[in-house]
DNA sequence: TAGGTTAGGGGCAGGGACGA
DNA sequence: TCGTCCCTGCCCCTAACCTA
């Protein structure tokens, strides 16, 4: 029997969430808990537990979906009151100086140290570079593999009524979508029969993987593939991508034909989650990316569901944990 | 032939998955 | 346990093509 509930006591989840040295860890540990082999101790970076691992390729049809990764699921809903979805055990604040490379961003720190960091975010990040030494979150691992210690997180823009904390580590969306799934905390996207199993990183063809797959005790299975918001317009919205993305497009693509290859047996689903909580609504970008746009809309009249969460990150004097706000927020897909 | 434009491809950093 | 693969998409370099 594959399915695998962990029960996890109420006391022994605050606990954990109190624990900032051991929260990421074990909260981390469980999102991608093995069942027999245990993962190596994952770093504050270990959003890249999801890191998507696709290929380009051409879409085939949809083949049966291999086992990924296993994730227990919380039985009981501990801390349901905070929906606390991810956690900085450590934050170091400090000032963007500039972004360069693609990957990477210099820093200055409190005590006028400047560090090169790695920036986890590959789009252009319109909208989070216009503020001349923004405020910045860093996040630091003691991999001592990693060429740079520090990771970019959070960037503090203006919205143009006051200062907003946002997001910048794509993957961590990821991982995010997953805690969430697994306390519950998502019912509108996966109904609301009991969730059996979640699968992260599911080969569907021989060239893409689905960031999670979670089975129900009902007739439906959700194919769930999770985007990383950061973008936000002046009427509130927030919108993806901020830059074509044929891979976007890909992967919405393919969704459709999953749809079209299973029928109603799958539900296949996109989960954008803002990495904000300013917005009052999502639309996918028809201003960055018409023709992913315009997939979105052929997506949802085939029967592929859109849902948009916001999340926020709440800071105490070193550390942090991201939020995930009430939703789900209104989807456009018609303008 | 020279200059300008466009297209294509590789490199970049980090880390999980997977196979040997 | 280790090596390899692959993901992100911007940036830069090179090649190809077009025009004067």
């Amino acid at each position: 029997m594959l399915q695998r509930i962990s029960l996890v006591t109420m006391a022994a989840t605050r606990r954990r969430l109190r624990s900032s040295s051991s929260a990421t860890k074990e909260l981390l540990d469980d999102l991608v808990a093995a069942p027999k082999k245990p993962k190596r101790a994952p770093k504050v970076a270990t959003a890249n537990a999801m890191a998507k691992e696709r290929t380009s390729g051409t879409r085939a049809k949809a083949a049966v979906a291999k086992p990924g990764k296993s994730l227990d699921i919380v039985a009981l809903a501990a801390d349901a009151d905070a929906r606390i979805v991810y956690t900085y055990p450590r934050l170091v604040q400090g000032k963007l100086l500039k972004r360069y490379k693609r990957f990477l961003a210099d820093i200055q720190l409190a005590n006028d140290e400047v560090v090169t960091v790695h920036c986890p975010n590959t789009g252009p990040m319109i909208g989070l570079l216009d503020l001349p030494l923004a405020n910045v979150q860093l996040s630091v691992s003691d991999n001592p593999k990693r060429k740079y210690a520090h990771t970019l997180e959070q960037i503090q823009v203006h919205n143009g009524r006051g200062l907003e904390w946002v997001g910048v580590h794509s993957m961590s969306a990821n991982a995010m979508v997953g805690n969430a799934l697994r306390h519950g905390w998502l019912p509108d996207v996966v109904g609301h029969a009991l969730i059996t199993k979640i699968t992260a990183e599911v080969k569907h063809t021989a060239h893409s993987r689905i960031d999670f797959v979670v089975e129900t005790n009902g007739p439906k299975t959700f194919y769930i593939e999770v985007k990383s918001v950061t973008l936000r317009m002046d009427n509130g919205r927030a919108v993806f991508p901020d830059t074509v993305s044929t891979r976007a497009q890909k992967h919405v693509d393919e969704l459709i034909a999953l749809r079209a290859s299973h029928g109603t047996s799958i539900q296949p689903t996109i989960v954008f989650l803002i990495q904000r909580r300013d917005s009052t609504s999502f639309a996918p970008s028809t201003v960055h990316d018409p023709a992913f746009a315009a997939l979105c809309a052929s997506a949802k009249a085939a029967g592929v569901h859109l849902f948009a969460y916001a999340c926020e990150l709440i800071t105490s004097s070193d550390a942090g944990h991201i939020v995930l706000l009430p939703g789900p927020l209104p989807v456009h897909t018609d303008d």
